[in-house]
DNA sequence: TTTGCCGGGTT
DNA sequence: AACCCGGCAAA
C-alpha cells in the first residue's frame, strides 16, 4: 500500500522533476533543448544579423564580470555624458577620467553628486548612443566599436511584442553594470530600453518564437520567454481545431493546441506593464538576495551557495532552482533595491520576506526539493529556465508546464518543461480567479506549494529530506488546487482531457 | 453535490 | 499496458 502510494508519488515527482529539467533519464538528448539561459545564450545560433556584439551581449554579461577592458574613449573634464546610475540614465558632466582604473568620475546634474562609474558606462551625450547593453559587452577596446552601431539601429523597426525580452536584457546588463550596487530602471529609462532594445533585437529575435526562450529559458516552451505563451484552451474554440487550424506539427493530442493558441494571441501575452517590474530573489536559505538579473542571480548562488562545484555539469544549471523571479512595482522595485543594496552579496537576511508586490511565485522554488528528494541518480536540474520568464500565478492552472506532459500517466514526457520561474510567460489564461494576476499580466507558474513567504524554509526542509514527506502511508493524496481537466474542459470535452483524467487517476497534465 | 482519484476490474 | 469504473473522501 505504502509502496504504491510512493511509487505514484515518485512517478509524479518524477514528472515533476522533469517539468524542471530533463532528467538523467533524458540524458543528453534532452539537455540542448533546455539550454539554460546562460549556455542557451551560447549555442543558440543567433539568427544571422549585423548587431553581432548586442547577440553576444547576454553571454558577455555574464562572463565578462570583469572590467578589465579599457576603453579608448577619452572623457573630457566638464564633458556632458550620459551615465548609467541606479538604472536610471542620469546626465552629468565628467570630472575625471582615470584611464587606470577604467573610471570616470562623473558628475550628476540631476542628483547633484559625484559618482565613480567604469568607462563602459559613460558614454558622451553628443554620442546619443544609449546602448548601455552595449558597453558591458566588451568592456575591452571594441565598446567603443559597438556603439556606433547600436546607434545606427533603426529603433522604431523594432517589434512591439519583445518588450519582455528588452525588459530582461535591461536588467541584466543593469545588474552587470557596476555603478551602483543597485539598479532600477525607472520609468525614464524605458525609452533607453527601447533605444537599446533595438540593438539586441537580433539576440531577441534569433529565440524568436520557438525557441527564443532557449536563450533564456529552455526550449521548445520558447513562449516561456514572454514571446509566446500557451493560453489556456479556449472555451469556444477547442484548442484541437485551431491546432489544425495552424496546421501546427503537434504531437501530443489534446494539449498541442495550446502553443498555436499563443501563435495567435501573439500580442496579448506580451504586455508587461512598464511600472513592473522584475526582480529576482535568491532562495537559499537565510540568503534573501535580489537582484536585477537572472544572471547576476545565478552568478550569485553558483558563487555563494553552489560554490565551484558548479562546474560540474551536475550542477551546471543547478542555480535555476534558487532563485525566483519577483514582480515588483516601480518603487515596490526601487525599494528593494534600495534594500538590496544594502546587503552585501551573501549576506544572509534572516528572512527573505516576500515583497507586497511579489507577483510571481518561486517555480523554482518547488523544484529543488523534488529533485533531490525524488530523484536518486545525478540530479538534473536542467531547468531551463532562463529567461526572463514570468511567473505564473499561482492561481493559474499550472498547465502549461504540464501541458506537454499530456498522457504523462501512460508516458512521462521526454521533454522538459521549459517554463521556468523566471520566465516570463505572459499567459492570458482568461480564467484563474487569481488575485496575483491584478499586478501583472504576466503569470508565473507556481506548484501549489504553499508558502510563498518562506520559500527558504520549505526548500530546506526538501533539499534535507531525502524522501517525500508527504508520503504518509496510506493517506490519501490531498486534493490538488489546480483545476483538473474535468474542470478546464468540461465533461463535454473530455476527449481533451489527460488519460489520466479519463481513466479517474490522478491528473497529470494539471499537476499539483 | 461535485470533483479528484484510488483500487481494482476488463480488454 | 491501456482502458474503464465503483466508490470513497475532500471540497
Amino acid at each position: 500500500m505504502a509502496s504504491v502510494l510512493s511509487r505514484r508519488l515518485g512517478k509524479r515527482s518524477l514528472l515533476g522533476a522533469r517539468v524542471l529539467g530533463p532528467s538523467a533519464s533524458e540524458g543528453p538528448s534532452a539537455a540542448p533543448p533546455s539550454e539554460p539561459l546562460l549556455e542557451g545564450a551560447a549555442p543558440q545560433p543567433f539568427i544571422a544579423s549585423d548587431d553581432t556584439p548586442c547577440q553576444e551581449q547576454p553571454k558577455e554579461v555574464l562572463k565578462a564580470p570583469s572590467t578589465s577592458g579599457l576603453q579608448q574613449v577619452a572623457f573630457q573634464p566638464g564633458q556632458k555624458v550620459y551615465v548609467w546610475y541606479r538604472g536610471q540614465e542620469c546626465t552629468g558632466l565628467v570630472e575625471q577620467h582615470s584611464w587606470m582604473e577604467g573610471q570616470v568620475t562623473v558628475w550628476l546634474l540631476e542628483q547633484k553628486l559625484q559618482v565613480s562609474c567604469r568607462v563602459e558606462e559613460v558614454w558622451l551625450a553628443e554620442l546619443q548612443g544609449p546602448c548601455p547593453q552595449a558597453l558591458p559587452l566588451e568592456p575591452g577596446a571594441q565598446a567603443l566599436a559597438y556603439r556606433p552601431v547600436s546607434r545606427n539601429i533603426d529603433v522604431p523597426k523594432r517589434k512591439s511584442d519583445a518588450v519582455e525580452m528588452d525588459e530582461m536584457m535591461a536588467a541584466m546588463v543593469l545588474t552587470s553594470l557596476s555603478c551602483s550596487p543597485v539598479v532600477q530602471s525607472p520609468p525614464g529609462t524605458e525609452a533607453n530600453f527601447s533605444a537599446s532594445r533595438a540593438a539586441c533585437d537580433p539576440w531577441k529575435e534569433s529565440g524568436d518564437v520557438s525557441d527564443s526562450g532557449s536563450s533564456t529559458t529552455s526550449g521548445h516552451w520558447s513562449g516561456s520567454s514572454g514571446v509566446s505563451t500557451p493560453s489556456p484552451p479556449h472555451p469556444q474554440a477547442s484548442p484541437k481545431y485551431l491546432g489544425d487550424a495552424f496546421g501546427s506539427p503537434q504531437t501530443d493530442h489534446g494539449f498541442e493546441t495550446d502553443p498555436d493558441p499563443f501563435l495567435l494571441d501573439e500580442p496579448a501575452p506580451r504586455k508587461r506593464k512598464n511600472s513592473v517590474k522584475v526582480m529576482y530573489k535568491c532562495l537559499w536559505p537565510n540568503c534573501g538576495k535580489v537582484l536585477r538579473s537572472i544572471v547576476g542571480i545565478k552568478r550569485h548562488i553558483k558563487a555563494l551557495h553552489l560554490g565551484d562545484t558548479v562546474d560540474s555539469d551536475q550542477f551546471k544549471r543547478e542555480e535555476d532552482f534558487y532563485y525566483t523571479e519577483m514582480q515588483m512595482k516601480e518603487e515596490s522595485a526601487t525599494a528593494a533595491a534600495a534594500a538590496v543594496g544594502t546587503l552585501v552579496p551573501g549576506t544572509p537576511t534572516t528572512e527573505p520576506t516576500p515583497t507586497p508586490s511579489m507577483t510571481g511565485m518561486p517555480l523554482s522554488a518547488l523544484p529543488p526539493p523534488l529533485h533531490k528528494a525524488q530523484s536518486s541518480g545525478p540530479e538534473h536540474p536542467g531547468q531551463e529556465s532562463s529567461l526572463p520568464s514570468g511567473a505564473l500565478s499561482k492561481s493559474a492552472p499550472g498547465s502549461f508546464w504540464h501541458i506537454q506532459a499530456d498522457h504523462a500517466y501512460q508516458a512521462l514526457p521526454s521533454f522538459q518543461i521549459p517554463v521556468s520561474p523566471h520566465i516570463y510567460t505572459s499567459v492570458s489564461w482568461a480564467a484563474a480567479p487569481s488575485t496575483a494576476c491584478s499586478l501583472s499580466p504576466v503569470r508565473s507558474r507556481s506548484l501549489s506549494f504553499s508558502e510563498p513567504q518562506q520559500p527558504a524554509p520549505v526548500m530546506k526542509s526538501h533539499l534535507i529530506v531525502t524522501s517525500p514527506p508527504r508520503a504518509q502511508s496510506g493517506a490519501r493524496k490531498a486534493r490538488g488546487e489546480a483545476k483538473k481537466c474535468r474542470k478546464v474542459y468540461g465533461i463535454e470535452h473530455r476527449d481533451q482531457w489527460c488519460t489520466a483524467c479519463r481513466w479517474k487517476k490522478a491528473c497529470q497534465r494539471f499537476l499539483d
